[in-house]
DNA sequence: CGGGGCATCGTACTTTGGTACCAGATCGCC
DNA sequence: GGCGATCTGGTACCAAAGTACGATGCCCCG
C-alpha cells in the first residue's frame, strides 16, 4: 500500500491532491504537511513514505531548497514538485536536482491522476504540453554540477549544512544534533570537500543558491 | 540640470525611459547601466547623479539588494524602482527600504513622465491605481527594522558586508578594498553591532533576506 | 573653532574554525 | 565473512575570526 505525503500550505489544494490520489491508486495512504519542517518531521517518523508531492513555495521552502533537503536526507523517497510556475527553465532545474516529476497547479484532474500513477511507478512525469519545451531547455550552467555536489552530501551532513547556513556556531549545532563539536567539525570538513567551499560562509552561499530560482526573471518582464 | 541614471538590462526599455525623461524635464542629463556593477561604478564616478531608475531584476540585482546597496553607499541619491511586479506587498517593502517611487512597467507614457517629474522633485510617487492597496499593505514584520539597520551602515561597511556575504576572507576583502586586514575587522565589529549579528555568517543571512522578493510566489498561485 | 562621524591602523588577547592523522561502531550489501 | 560507507569521536596544531583597550587624520557642519 503506497504511502503519499502531500505538502502544500493551501488546505483546499491539499484536499484536491488527496482526492486525485485516491482515485488514481487503490489503497493509497496519505498524510499532509503545511510546512517544510512538518515534511521533514513526518519523513523522519514514517520511513514508509514512498512519494512526496511538494509545493515549490511553502513556509520554509523557497525554491529548490526543500527538494534538495529531501533528496539528500531521504534518497529513497521520490519527490514530485507542484507549482503554479510553468517555466521550462525552472522545470529543467527541478529535474536536475532530482525531482521525479513536475505537476503544474493548472493541471486537470485527469492529468493529476496520471501524474501520481506514473510517479508512484517510479517513472518521470511532466505535463504533456510542456515536454518538448523542457527537453529543449538547457540546464543552467553549473546547475547539474551543483545538484550532484549537494546530492553527494549524506543526510547528517545536509542537516549540518542547513544549520551552518542559519549562522549557528559549531557548538550550537552539536547541541542541536546531540553530538560532540568535534563531530560537527568532521562533517564540515567533508562538506567543504564535496562542495568545493573553503569555509562555512561559502558553503552557505552554495546552499542558498537553491532558494532563489527566480521565476520573475523569465516570466515577469 | 538634473542628472538621471537609467538602470535596466533591456536596451529597448532603457530607450523608452530615456524618452519619457526627456519629455518630462527640460535639460535632463541621462546615462545608462545594464547591471548593478555598472550602476555602482557610475555613481562612484559621477557624484552629480540625482536619481536612479532601477530595475528590480537585472544582472547582479535580484530583489531589493541593489536598492539597499545604493541607499547605503550613496544616501543622497534618490532611487525609483521599475518593475513588472505590481504586488502591493513588494511595493510596501521597497518603500520601507527607502525607494523614492515605484514605477510599474505597464505604465503609460503619461504616467512615466509624471513619475519622473514627481520623484525628481523629491516627492514620493506611486501608480495611482495601486496607492490605496499600498497604503493598506502592512509592512512585513521586522522589515522596516531590517531596512533601518541596513541603512545605518556606512558606505564602506556595506561594501565589506557584500564581500563577506560572498564568502571572502578578511584578508581577501582587505586586498580588494586596499586597506589592512585590521581595518576590515573594525568594520565588521561595527556591522555586527548594527545588524545585531554575532558572526559573519549571520550577517550574510541578513543581507540575503533582501534578495527574495519573488513575484511568481505571490502572483502565480 | 570645536564636535562628531567616518575611515584608517596598531597591539594583544580569546574564541572559533578548520586541518591532519587516527580509529571504533554500525549497517547494508555482495 | 569481508567490504565500504556513514557516523562518531580523540589529540594536536595552526589559521582565522572576533574583541578590547587604544590611536590618528579627515571632513563636514553648526
Amino acid at each position: 500500500m503506497p504511502q503519499l505525503l502531500i505538502a502544500d500550505d493551501h488546505p483546499l489544494f491539499r484536499a484536491a491532491l488527496r482526492g486525485a490520489a485516491a482515485e488514481a491508486v487503490a489503497d493509497v495512504g496519505t498524510c499532509e504537511a503545511a510546512s517544510l519542517d512538518e515534511v521533514l518531521a513526518i519523513l523522519e517518523a514514517r520511513p514508509d513514505i514512498d512519494l512526496v508531492l511538494l509545493d515549490l513555495h511553502m513556509p520554509g521552502n523557497h525554491g529548490l531548497a526543500g527538494l534538495a533537503a529531501i533528496r539528500a536526507q531521504y534518497p529513497a523517497v521520490a519527490v514530485a514538485l507542484v507549482s503554479a510556475n510553468e517555466d521550462p527553465q525552472i522545470i529543467r532545474r527541478a529535474l536536475d536536482h532530482g525531482a521525479a516529476g513536475y505537476i503544474p497547479k493548472s493541471a486537470g484532474l485527469e492529468e493529476l491522476r496520471d501524474a501520481i500513477r506514473t510517479v508512484l511507478g517510479c517513472e518521470e512525469w511532466l505535463p504533456p504540453a510542456l515536454r518538448p519545451a523542457v527537453a529543449r531547455a538547457r540546464s543552467a550552467p553549473g546547475d547539474a554540477d551543483l545538484a550532484a555536489r549537494l546530492a553527494s552530501l549524506t543526510p547528517q551532513q545536509f542537516r549540518v549544512l542547513a544549520l551552518v547556513a542559519q549562522g549557528l556556531l559549531n557548538k550550537q549545532i552539536a547541541d542541536r544534533l546531540d553530538v560532540q563539536e568535534r563531530t560537527i567539525k568532521a562533517h564540515l570538513s567533508a562538506i567543504f570537500e564535496k562542495l568545493g567551499a573553503r569555509n562555512r560562509t561559502q558553503a552557505s552561499v552554495i546552499l542558498r543558491e537553491l532558494e532563489i530560482s527566480d521565476p520573475a526573471r523569465q516570466t515577469g518582464e
